[in-house]
DNA sequence: CCACTATGTGCGATTATCGCACGATTCGCA
DNA sequence: TGCGAATCGTGCGATAATCGCACATAGTGG
């Protein structure tokens, strides 16, 4: 059928495992073979090997991702060195900011979070850690990543967001949001407010790129953190003298 | 060949990406071919359909794990509410112990951390963060983990450990070994000093489960930190109020 | 009692996969 | 420059793995 370098088998399996990125806890075969559109007997088989390899396992009524992903995950963020040198250096941000920091990078349409620190004081989380999906237009990490991400994924962005607002301060008209991408391009940094968390604010700037895909560091916070005059240019020294510690991630093997 | 229900192709691309767990930061096409022991034209055609699902991206000279596999794990971590209910207890415990706090679960035959939180005083890390993989035999993670496994768990583990020590302090032999897992399953506590990292020193206690796979609480320090008398009692103290705290995992739903 | 949904699994046809083989290419080293 | 080793791309025929329908069972709720 299609192309002679593509294991259709694979593709499918990987298909299942996806059902489960939404964070759903548990999923039933049935639930599976919804989402994923297949046939039912064969997710029930690509389930039961996805089981022995050991990527989900069984609870009661139900199956879910196991820790397995996880050290899939470790893999990737020791290629990057993130334990090592980026955890460091965003702890101390942080702390100097007051105010939670993360590194993140763009999955598909999505801003993904790979690292993630938060000062001694924060009394309040908003729950979003490492692996956390954030939406592309809608924040300042998403916004600063489109900037440094190809015309097509701003363009595929776009076409997929959701008609439905996060908040009442949600823009929803591509003009304005093709105009904010544009915005944080030019003048290096993005900056969100009340879009996607009412009450949140956040602040992002570029930290180099590893192949293709760009990053990001970005902080975040209630939006009166930001009020007082000379806070946002404050915030953005740290964050880009933090992007210099960190320097061209991955780069140094 | 064997089994009806078991999808060989998917199971052979997940063996490809499992070759990255290890953290090497690139692979090239032959030595995934080497790793995997499957034919080269095969690991190509996988290795491409990989690429193509996202799941691993070529850097010059190689090939490496996508942010995609940071989005799984994170919806790993959204089902088991790591981000709204873990990570600010962790916080709070680390704070309170002035040490590193990670909850850990296991996966296969290594320890690895779910969450992790570290005081805000802490200069220096030991680079272990979220799907970091740790040995089982070793630590104090690890023992609580095994203490709470079944015994077929131990003797994998005891057969397949390494017979390289870590440090000069690792203990090599299995009857030893064997016993301090049943000493922490008896008194309900791990402890390990040294023999994993030479200065290093770590306290686990267990913290309910999820299914089979149990998970436990720990914290790591430098070995001095515990010499002071009561110092080991009051660890146990927070850790066992932190393991109440965050309840019995993943089971609100 | 029936309709609906979930589940398990046999089986034949299809076709995707395998893995050898041949050829091109790059790179290091003499 | 020229040679060898390693990497890489990819046809192609045979094989066997996958597909997906179909039948059968069980639990649930109206």
């Amino acid at each position: 059928m299609s192309d002679r370098d593509f294991a259709l088998t694979l593709a499918k399996g990987l298909e299942v495992l996806a059902c489960f990125e939404t964070g759903t806890p548990q999923l039933t075969l049935p639930e599976i073979t919804r989402r994923s559109g297949l046939d039912r007997a064969v997710v029930r088989r690509l389930c039961l090997t996805l089981v022995r390899c050991g990527y989900l396992e069984e609870g009661e009524g139900g199956l879910r991702l196991a820790p397995r992903v996880l050290t899939l995950a470790g893999g990737f963020l020791r290629g990057l060195q993130v334990g090592r040198v980026v955890q460091p250096v965003l702890r101390h941000a942080a702390e100097e900011l007051d105010m939670e920091v993360a590194l993140a990078t763009r999955d598909r349409l999505h801003a993904v979070y790979v690292d993630r620190a938060a000062p001694a004081s924060a009394r309040v989380t908003l729950g979003f850690g490492i692996g956390s999906a954030l939406p592309l237009l809608h924040t300042a990490v998403g916004r600063m990543l489109l900037a440094r991400s190809s015309a097509e994924v701003l363009d595929q962005a776009l076409a997929a967001r959701s008609p439905q607002p996060y908040t009442e301060a949600t823009e929803l008209d591509a003009a304005p949001l093709r105009a904010a991408v544009e915005t944080a391009r030019e003048q290096g940094y993005a900056f969100a407010r009340d879009e996607f968390e009412l009450g949140a604010a956040g602040v992002a700037v570029p930290l180099g790129g590893l192949g293709q895909v760009p990053f990001v560091l970005a902080t975040t916070a209630s939006v009166n953190a930001f009020d007082e005059s000379g806070r946002l240019e404050r915030v953005l020294d740290v964050l880009r003298r933090c992007a210099l510690a960190i320097g061209r991630i991955g780069a140094p093997r």
